[in-house]
DNA sequence: CATGAATGAGGATTCATTCAT
DNA sequence: CATGAATGAATCCTCATTCAT
């Protein structure tokens, strides 16, 4: 086996919610009737496969769900693994925005991460990231290069901002770009936001911070 | 849902190959063979598993490449769920056992984490989380609960560790230990590893290094 | 098991294009819209199933073909199986009337058989019968017996021409009507016809001669 | 679309009965009983076959008819397809068989053909090319290589016959060997048979001589 | 009438598990 | 005990047909 992605691990958490970002082709009544019925499916795909995992999830028990017949759901995804994989990518379009948003923010380097790791703490990527099924990740074949292509970018993205503390010397130059970013990312761990901020009741901001200064302190120079 | 684990992430990395030091109840040949089939069974499903995934391995696959019948697999495990759980199992209780050396381990609790990062990351723990089935998590039901104790156990022997930096001055008393223990376990990152040592041709040595130099900056007072 | 039709074969083989000739029912303007889809419809069917196969033809292409929504192809043909049948029948029609005009043709009963060789052959019917699909023959049920009837007409137009040459003495009367007639209408099989002047480049006045003189001979007295 | 093979027609028509012929691989009970089964199996796919068309006819049927589980098909016959390909092939075998000894029967290239007109009139391949599914020709993919290759080797031996007979002097020799083997093979038209033999009470033996009669005077120079 | 979205019955195939030998 | 043949529940997906708009 080799490992299919550097990332695997985080494109299993990335689906969930923030469907309702997604443009509606037509402002006709069918059309965003449609819009709507597949954001409950892609609701109850995530609600069940979070819950059972994606092999002992059928697509039976999701169009009953959503209360639609099996056939429906093939109007809106042509395979269950397209369906796993329209709960995914959005979420790593969020990211990565939020990566550039990041870049662009007027601030450190530091700063910058902080920034990145407030927003995307906060927002609908790490909710959902919350709630992951790691059966997902065996699925993928067709999407995995346009999914890798994301990761990529991302880690790229977070890169330049590290380079940019390296040179303003913030960062310890003897770490590895990859190896910082890695880190960082992990730093999103929803087990432990879950069991930080859910289960032990500290605030989401409390956490953010402690992250941050770990992160902060552990690769500076 | 409930998130079946705190730990779900590392219980997929933990199966893997140290299944020789598990002891026999009977001295007799008869079950000398019986406690040897059940190794080369679970190195067979480990070794499939880990290329295809849980869901996509097969009984039949498993007993064909032992050399046995189908029906012999069911001998040792009554159910594919508990032939994986036979395969997690061991490697969390070698990593308690770790932890337990660690607390052990004669010098300061920076040491001692240090010990136990050297240790694991060369040991079969980690050898073998570094290739693991995400597939699997989504498995376990009835095992979940002793899973979860195991895991509560590690947490408990790191958590000790820190307590005592704390005392001493080293760490910093702010963060909680549960977050520290569970950023430490997350420097265990199989994905992070192959990506630098295997890909990059990093060494074992400086990658430990790295990891250890960010984590304990990263918590010092 | 019974067999559906002692024609089964030539069944399949006689769907094909001549909708032209139907006759209008109304000289509106919506009718003969309506007349001009139909005929639409069954060429799209047609082209699709003589490719595919009756059981590989989806409505849903057939209607794309024609450039109408899939319920339209309902308004004019109730089930599927009717629009095979209606693909099938005016073929058995036109054939029928060619062995009419085969026994009307002033001459021998030989030259009768030769002038419907030589129509058929060149006509419509046979054109089409050329590609057939096999799977169609085991699609009618509630048509079966209308086809079975004019499968009947057909054999028995060509039992009075094989008759009169009996009665004039050009055929042999030891051979049974009923045999000769099936044998006359194997002449026309269109995987033959094909091999010889489709691929062997064989005209198709010489594949009419020699089959002529093959049955012809076969069957004098 | 393109006619598969020159004689699809016929390969439609073959499967049927002899399995008797297959060779048992171990003299076992077991395996008898497996050979058996299959046997059974065969049976029971054939009849619902020629009374559905294979594409109506159902694994779930099959296994019914049969009595045992629908898995149990697929330890004998990895796919629907493969079921239907081997009820066709053996009756192709044996007709190829039957060819061989009509070439190496001890008479003129008539009596050879009149041999083989007997032979197999009587024989399986007949029997069961009786009541053919022109459905299956539409199915066979990976074997219709296989099968085309079987069909080329029959047509090759009668073509050596007509050979010798056109060199004897017996035959025509304007006519084209390709055309004349086919006729040939027209002459074991199932349906005619059915007409002239069960339903209008012909003997076997009558008819097979008139059969005889018909294509040896059409091809006579 | 025309549309095409929605339906759901139907069917092939897989594979964990059982059990007679 | 060991076997592996037999089982049948489970599940994805297709597509003819219906019907509200």
């Amino acid at each position: 086996m080799t490992i299919k992605s550097l990332f695997e691990y985080q494109i299993q958490n990335l689906f969930g919610g923030a469907y309702k970002y997604m443009v509606q082709r037509k402002g006709s009544l069918k059309e965003r009737q449609r819009q709507e019925r597949e954001q409950y499916i892609l609701q109850a795909a995530e609600e069940i496969m979070l819950e059972k995992g994606y092999h002992h999830t059928s697509m039976d028990e999701i169009a009953d769900r959503v209360g639609i017949a099996k056939g429906t759901l093939y109007l809106h995804f042509t395979r269950k693994e397209e369906l796993a994989y329209a709960l995914v990518e959005p979420k790593l379009n969020m990211f990565l925005e939020s990566v550039q948003q990041a870049r662009a923010y007027n601030g450190t380097a530091q700063e910058k991460l902080i920034y990145l790791l407030e927003k995307e703490m906060s927002g609908a990527f790490f909710q959902f990231m919350l709630r992951s099924d790691p059966d997902l990740a065996s699925v993928f074949k067709a999407q995995q290069q346009r999914i890798d292509g994301l990761i990529a970018e991302i880690f790229g993205g977070i890169g330049k901002i590290l380079d940019e503390g390296k040179e303003a010397g913030l960062f310890d130059r003897e770490l590895p770009n990859e190896m910082m970013a890695f880190q960082f990312i992990n730093m999103f761990d929803p087990h432990l936001y879950l069991k930080m901020v859910e289960q032990q009741q500290m605030s989401k901001e409390t956490f953010i911070r402690h992250v941050a200064k770990v992160y902060l302190r552990g690769i500076e120079r």
